[in-house]
DNA sequence: TCTGGGGTCCTAGGACCC
DNA sequence: TCTGGGGTCCTAGGACCC
């Protein structure tokens, strides 16, 4: 067996970093980037972090400090991140064979077998330098024989500057030393809860957490935790995923801009998230057969009552046919409704997906699949996708007050024609 | 007043069967 | 009806990730 290798390229600051990009007067300056609803801070550039801004703060906690010191704000704007990822993935896809995407702004990089033939700490070089030329965007690799270990080798490669970027952490000795000095809420997979029961077991570091008896560490936890265990020891459990695997679940939710207390909004929230639920199951390729729909008050204002229900419905055969799925999830939410509540997020997701064409109706079905289901869908989505028109279901209401708050937006510089950005 | 959204995987426990 | 082991399937909930 030959050894493995890998390598996690994450990009730094990636939203701040994408919104500066068309913004040169913003260089040097500290900018934040916000959660949907303009709710709370989701990245912030290094002067941002400098300034002590805390990563998912609530914005309005930190108002004073972006007055004091004059910090850009910008809402969420996705369609400028995803295409700016595409860039940089495109780019690595061309310096190595095999690529796992694993996120908006990280990669997992194959790299076994390579260093026979190749310097691999020139090639992690490379990747951070021709990225920053072509697309502008600074990155940080770290190496490893296992993936959690390529995690940990980029965690240090952002954490101390002398590194310059790049750490590579192919031998035992450097892991140790690496691993002794880092905090076991710093491991990937070791979240909060399991973190504060590891140290309650007298498990403060990486390399304490290494050197645990994985029996043991499964018995407490469990086995993904002592896969954790294996791969902090370059054992990897975990291989590069270049497919991307059919999705099990589809969900659409959202927080509302204001509360929403009548039946009428919510059945106009729920349906326009269905529909796009339904969209996404369409990009996808699938047919569902299942749908939930949730309602619930906010977590944050306890002393006002608190209703939080789930329902689940099957459709009779699987379909990706909006219509069938705004009759189930009305259906749904006329039971699951109760009034004298300020309901402050709803949402609803899809589930038991099918390839089409493998179910089969019982030939006593007295339910028929939706006339021209398939092509009024690809016009549905055709059209939506034109970027000219939108049509909608007429229960999704038009500008709603609970609809999402954006008020930071910045333009889509690179997909919208309209926007594109002018020197003057 | 103001606290994201979209995923995955694992486990425990109940229902049901032989 | 009780006794018992062993298996499957499903769901809810918890924990994690970015």
């Amino acid at each position: 067996m030959t050894a493995t290798l890998f390598a996690l390229v994450d990009c730094n600051n990636f939203y701040a970093s994408c919104e500066r990009l068309f913004r040169p007067d913003l260089q040097g300056k500290p900018i934040v980037v916000l959660s949907n609803n303009d709710g709370c801070v989701v990245a912030r550039s290094a002067e941002a972090k400098q300034l002590g801004v805390k990563m998912a703060v609530p914005v309005y906690q930190v108002m004073d400090m972006i007055r004091a010191h004059n910090i850009a704000v910008f809402s969420s704007n996705y369609a400028l991140y995803a295409d700016i990822s595409n860039r940089v993935m495109t780019t690595l896809e061309h310096m190595v064979p095999r690529v796992e995407v694993y996120s908006i702004d990280e990669a997992f990089l194959d790299l076994s077998r390579l260093d026979r033939c190749q310097d691999i700490t020139q090639l992690a070089a490379d990747i951070r330098q021709r990225i920053q030329q072509w697309i502008g965007i600074s990155v940080c690799v770290g190496i490893g024989p296992s993936k959690t270990l390529a995690k940990l080798a980029n965690y240090a490669a952002k954490k101390y500057p002398m590194t310059q970027g790049v750490v590579d952490l192919r031998t035992t000795e450097r892991q140790r030393r690496l691993m002794a000095l880092t905090p076991i809420d710093e491991v990937w997979g070791i979240g909060r809860k399991i973190a504060q029961r590891l140290k309650l077991m007298g498990i403060h570091t990486a390399l304490q957490l290494a050197d645990a008896p994985p029996k043991l560490i499964r018995d407490s936890f469990s086995v993904t935790v002592e896969r954790t265990v294996h791969e902090l020891n370059g054992i990897a459990c975990d291989d590069i995923q270049q497919l991307v695997a059919t999705k099990q679940q589809i969900v659409s939710s959202r927080s509302f801009g204001e509360r929403i207390t009548h039946l009428t909004a919510m059945q106009q929230a729920i349906n326009d998230y269905t529909c796009r639920a339904c969209e996404k199951l369409r990009v996808e390729g699938q047919f569902a057969r299942t749908l939930s729909v949730f309602i619930r008050t906010s977590y944050f204002t306890e002393h006002q009552p608190q209703y939080s229900q789930v329902l689940t419905g099957n459709l009779t055969y699987p379909s990706d046919d909006t219509r069938d799925f705004i009759a189930l999830a009305q259906r749904l939410l006329s039971r699951l409704w109760r009034e004298g509540y300020a309901y402050a997020k709803a949402g609803v997701m899809l589930g038991d997906f099918y390839a089409p064409g493998v179910f089969q109706l019982g030939l006593f079905d007295e339910v028929k699949p939706q006339p021209k289901s398939r092509a009024l869908m690809n016009l549905l989505d055709s059209v939506n996708h034109s970027g000219k028109a939108k049509i909608q279901f007429a229960g999704q209401g038009l500008n709603a007050d609970w609809s999402m708050k954006r008020n930071q937006l910045s333009p889509r510089y690179t997909t919208q024609w309209a926007h594109i950005p002018t020197v003057k």
